[in-house]
DNA sequence: TCAGTTAATGAACTAAAGTTCAAACGCGTC
DNA sequence: GACGCGTTTGAACTTTAGTTCATTAACTGA
């Protein structure tokens, strides 16, 4: 796209969204036919530059908030409804949490924070509007170097120093060292452990939840073994939270793999505020389990999600998850969540 | 609104704008009908609970261009974002002004151009790239024989005769007659009476804009006497355009030295395409009198002297720059202007 | 220079959003 | 229960947005 194009572009979305002219007139004002207003529009929405966030949530939603911070003892907690009927909802979950964390940034009152990783993080961070805030600090709450970029917890720092101008720490360390020996050499570090001071003195710590199961994504990305994963099932592990395993009352397992963990320890942010933005419906099970270890004081997830969480918690077995019917609506142009 | 067609309505808003779904779609899931999802939706935006952001420096650049075009009925206005944090952003000025010259020549539609005088077009006329364009004529419209040089006529257009190999003429007398005596003789020579000639048959004019102020260009350079500026400011002067001293409601003030300028009269260009290249703090007042004239159909300034335009002709006390007063487009639903 | 390929464009069309208006509904009053 | 009056509803319609496709412009490499 040209440099007149793109600025253009910028242009006709902001004529078209807040200014609430029909693309025609749009068209007329700056001279070009009204099908190339149509496409730079679409273009500027492709791109990111237009962002749309919904504020207030339906009933139903605010019913499963309330029992569910009820019961965990939660100072919030956000569901919103589904959009994507895939297992994992990355569109729905990362606009929620993009909008927390912007709100957050926004409101300007916390000044270091602390980011966990995943799939569902990463996205967040995508999209996430341009904010600056130059003052703020973000640092990586465990070990960067995975193999899977998307959910490398140095590209969302990156980016979020992109978006926001902000400082930035990682860990230059593996999620989990190979061995405990060597999880100690790491730890001994100075750089390594000027980063843990700064994720202990985070404000706000955002991270993700990951189950254990055998469609597991980090077994399908090769972060563990599947030798690893068969001890972790063996020791009874449901859920991960920040690179440490638990059981279904949230106790961390017994498991060699839980020692070689190269991150921040759960004791060390209980009682801060930790924020987890995870839903699917294979990970019901691993977030009550977090929510069972009490180390999470906020919860951001999805309308299906927090049902199956809630029915699984009243001691309800079968968490009878609301089979997706129909299949996803056509993309449509002007569509913030086209870009995805 | 009842309380069930709130919570449908957040949540309608959320599946059409963050989830793409059709309105159809979405009345389908909800079970309802089309047009009730479409009035949901409408109140949702009404009620403020969709928020749209453009991203991009442009976006804030776009709504002041559109406030300032609306208000002054301009055919066009451009701000563009300030690089320069001079009193007098004159990079990010002739930048933007070269640039648009460039436009017009390279269209190649206009084969006689009227120019002013100042700074900001010297330096316009120093950025513009080397274009052959021998066809067009290049005509001052005021007196060149001024003392200061970086701000004579002559040598814009002697530079610009440089760079397009175009012909072109200037005016053979002061910028200012000593009497009204002396102008009336000078007027009277042919030589001139060609020049102004030409100059009224312009089809574009790209002007300057001065303010009446105790740092006022006109009155650093010797220009005008300090004896000249006094009688200004008491005449109740607070900007120039084309040597032409105006009043805050854009009406030349009853002073002597107006009546001496060698320029074309303002009345002659008025409802020809006129472009003020202008900007910088001290200017705002002069920019909104030249632009309350309404002998100027086209602006180029900077962000933040636009923002104080703005701020300064909406009555000087409330600056709500959002709010464009004048016509505004037809309110469509579907915009969230629309809860202004 | 020119054939071959790719990208950009806009007229014509289809789909979706938005509006209108008459009918239906709710609701208090007689 | 029937009357009056304001509100809500959705079928039918209008306007706007989005897509398609043939054509043109631009570029690329021999």
């Amino acid at each position: 796209m040209q440099d007149t194009d793109r600025s253009m572009a910028a242009r006709a979305a902001w004529l078209s969204y807040v200014g609430g002219y029909t693309q025609a007139e749009i068209a007329r004002r700056l001279g070009v036919s009204r099908v190339k207003i149509n496409r730079l529009i679409a273009e500027s929405i492709e791109a990111g530059v237009v962002r749309v966030f919904i504020e207030g949530t339906a009933a139903e939603c605010v019913a499963l908030e309330d029992v569910i911070a009820e019961r965990w003892g939660l100072d919030f907690c956000t569901v919103v409804p589904n959009i994507d009927e895939d297992s994992l909802p990355l569109r729905t979950l990362s606009t929620a949490g993009a909008h927390y964390l912007h709100g957050v940034l926004d409101r300007g009152a916390v000044k270091l924070i602390g980011m966990g990783h995943g799939r569902t993080l990463a996205e967040l961070v995508n999209r996430l509007p341009r904010i600056a805030r130059p003052n703020v600090r973000f640092v990586s709450l465990l070990g960067s170097l995975t193999r899977h970029a998307a959910a490398n917890p140095f590209d969302v720092i990156h980016r979020l120093t992109e978006i926001t101008g902000a400082e930035s720490y990682i860990m230059p360390a593996p999620f989990f060292a190979d061995s405990i020996e060597d999880k100690r050499v790491l730890m001994a570090q100075k750089s390594l452990n000027d980063v843990f001071g700064l994720a202990r003195a985070a404000e706000l710590h955002l991270v993700g939840i990951g189950e254990v199961g055998p469609r597991a994504h980090m077994l399908a990305t090769g972060t563990i073994t599947a030798e690893e994963f068969r001890e972790l099932e063996r020791a009874g592990a449901v859920g991960e939270v920040l690179g440490r395993f638990l059981d279904a009352s949230g106790r961390p397992v017994d498991a060699d793999i839980n020692q070689r963990a190269v991150a921040i320890q759960l004791a060390e942010i209980k009682g801060r505020r930790v924020v987890a933005v995870a839903g699917g419906a294979m990970k019901s099970r691993a977030i009550a389990a977090v929510l069972e270890s009490r180390v999470i004081t906020g919860l951001i997830t999805d309308e299906t999600t927090a049902q199956a969480v809630v029915q699984f918690a009243s001691g309800a077995s079968a968490p009878t998850v609301r089979t997706a019917q129909g299949k996803q609506p056509k993309s449509r142009a002007h569509d913030v969540r086209k870009r995805a």
